[in-house]
DNA sequence: TTTTATTGTCAACACATTTGAAAAACGAAC
DNA sequence: GTTCGTTTTTCAAATGTGTTGACAATAAAA
């Protein structure tokens, strides 16, 4: 059931969009799907969907489709959804609290465990009754409770700092949300960087074509 | 100069990166700068780029490389950053006014020209001195001023109903935080689906892949 | 004028997506 | 209970797209 082929960060990147769609269809009474219904519903085509669920076996049965729970539990599961793994949050500005209240981490294979920030006027405020610290307390935390992931909400000035103390500390993973470009140079270091301002940049292309293809 | 060739999403995509680094490399001393040294700095191989930046005409000289300054500014004009569309936010929860307050809209290509909210207790406050008005003021307001783009940052069972409303009233662009799939069915309208979630699904999903290697 | 550096471009390659044919499972009819 | 047609997956092959490597052309430097 479980292939060894390599899968394509194509397909992992489309991944959690079907968990998304398939969790909202839970919701409904339809117990099962096919992949033609599925794919008119997210805007895809069939055979890619098909293609995509194959790589990790097959969930679905000919002449039935698939099963709506099982395969929601099942890419869950090879997302690592049902892990638990410690993560701590550096920078409480704005981004850092808006990135902590709003985000699910506990269905989302996270825990979040502490927060830190340099600015003295925060420390001991509380974010969803975690306690703010200064950063200098990573360390003595980071040693005790050996944190997998780092989300970074800090200026593009510290990242590169605090990228290097934290991986020195045995931090895994970064959620970088700073506009300072992590590389994952070092191997063994996972990086994922959001850069909303790239998203933001790609719309104002697009519309702009959008009006000059009507003109 | 201008080539008539459709360019392909992969290179719009990397635009926003390229724009950055330049951007950085800017405010040093160097002045120009060959594909090889860029690539190196940017993880990427050489040919990568001279394929990329061609696709707009030759912005490099042989034997020189490509002037910083000039290429810069020329991405930033292919982005479409030196207009100043107007754009709306929907919703200045958590996560509404980290975005309001973080994104330097004014070098991206658009002014942030009206919040909207649901909730009585916001309504009258201000985010970057612009006032919170009800989410009934939408359509006074769009049909005076004829905003091009809405981030939305709105729970997402109230996002089908907020993006037809604006459809409507002339939108042409979402810059769409909430969990809900907009899809850009509707001929005309571009989305930019934003979906932190997901980015977060992938990075539990590779870390989880590096703990497996190890071990 | 020669040498060196570096682009622009094209062809080969790798990767991703789509198509098509075959096999499997369901459900209805007998 | 068996058969048959339909649905739908699975697997393999073909197409399409994106990336990389190689090299001729060209500008700068010596």
């Amino acid at each position: 059931m479980a292939h060894d082929k390599p899968i394509s960060r194509a397909v992992i990147k489309r991944l959690p969009r079907y968990y998304r769609f398939l969790g909202e269809l839970l919701k409904s009474d339809i117990v099962r799907i096919s992949s033609r219904e599925l794919s008119a519903r997210m805007g895809l085509t069939a055979s890619q969907i098909r293609q995509d669920l194959n790589c990790f076996g097959g969930f679905g049965q000919q002449g039935y489709g698939y099963n709506i729970q099982e395969l929601h539990e099942e890419i869950g599961h090879i997302l690592g959804l049902d892990q638990r793994m410690d993560a701590i949050l550096i920078g409480a500005g704005n981004l850092g609290r808006a990135v902590a209240n709003h985000m699910d981490f506990d269905n989302r294979g996270f825990h979040l465990s502490a927060i830190f920030d340099e600015n003295p006027q925060l420390i001991g405020q509380r974010i969803k009754n975690i306690p703010i610290e200064h950063t200098d307390k990573m360390e003595s935390f980071c040693k005790i409770n050996h944190p997998m992931v780092a989300i970074l909400c800090i200026p593009k000035t510290a990242t590169k700092a605090i990228s290097d103390r934290l991986i020195a500390l045995g931090v895994k993973g970064f959620w970088n949300f700073s506009h300072y470009d992590l590389l994952n140079q070092h191997s063994g270091i996972i990086v994922e960087n959001v850069h909303m301002s790239d998203s933001l940049m790609t719309l104002s292309y697009e519309i702009k074509e959008l009006l000059k293809e009507k003109s």
